[in-house]
DNA sequence: CCTGACAGTATCATTTAGGATACTATATAT
DNA sequence: ATATATAGTATCCTAAATGATACTGTCAGG
């Protein structure tokens, strides 16, 4: 650990993963491409509208996502990862290696527990 | 990308960092070793008694700090990172990188904006 | 005798995140 | 004529996270 407390910015990368809908979002987009907005909805059971769009711009704001909109009716508008947006895939895929030997180390503590 | 959506396991992961004294708290207690309460509450500037209390617990039940009790008086508690919580270090390391270069990044376009 | 250090807890208020629901416009399909 | 799909907004409400402040008991130092 080189880094000093007053220089964290920890911070600021996940700020940008944080958010109920947000992981499951980017690994839509990482897995499947260019996603259109209700193709999305409908891959994320439970997610309102009003969510969808807000993580969207929020991720649209930090260069993750892009957003094209095509000037058609009805209304097309296309999301995908950005080239920045993929650097944060290998702290995507550790944390979910973490995750998911974390979860297995918590069922085995609550079988031991019984 | 290889893991499915309704696999996600990266909340798992983001729910123990997420918190937002959290990262500082582990970055302490990766550079300098075990801490008592005070001693970390000093080294974190704002942060209040009861938010450390609870930031340090949930730390604590998830087996990423260990907090052992000296029966003196007054009190002593000392607080350090688990061999488990180890293993959260090369993801801290990772963010703080990707966050390094995203808030350059984030100065430079605002410099162009200007 | 009074103060400060220790490691907290308890209570209340505020801020932020998230959710439910209704609404917009236009075009195609029935 | 009505329903459906598109991609959203707008409004209201609840729940969770965080913060401010006051309090606890005991001991050492002045």
């Amino acid at each position: 650990m080189k880094y000093e407390p007053n220089a964290c910015r920890v911070e600021d990368a996940l700020s940008i993963l944080v958010g109920k809908w947000k992981p499951i979002i980017l690994l839509h987009l990482l897995n499947h491409g260019t996603q259109r907005f209700n193709e999305l909805r409908r891959s994320i059971p439970g997610i309102t509208q009003k969510m969808l769009t807000k993580q969207l711009r929020e991720l649209e704001a930090e260069d993750i996502v892009e957003r094209v909109i095509f000037p058609e009716v009805p209304p097309k508008v296309e999301y995908s990862i950005t080239e920045y947006g993929r650097s944060l895939q290998p702290i995507l895929e550790a944390m979910h290696d973490w995750g998911t030997k974390h979860t297995l180390r918590k069922v085995k503590k609550e079988k031991r527990a019984e």
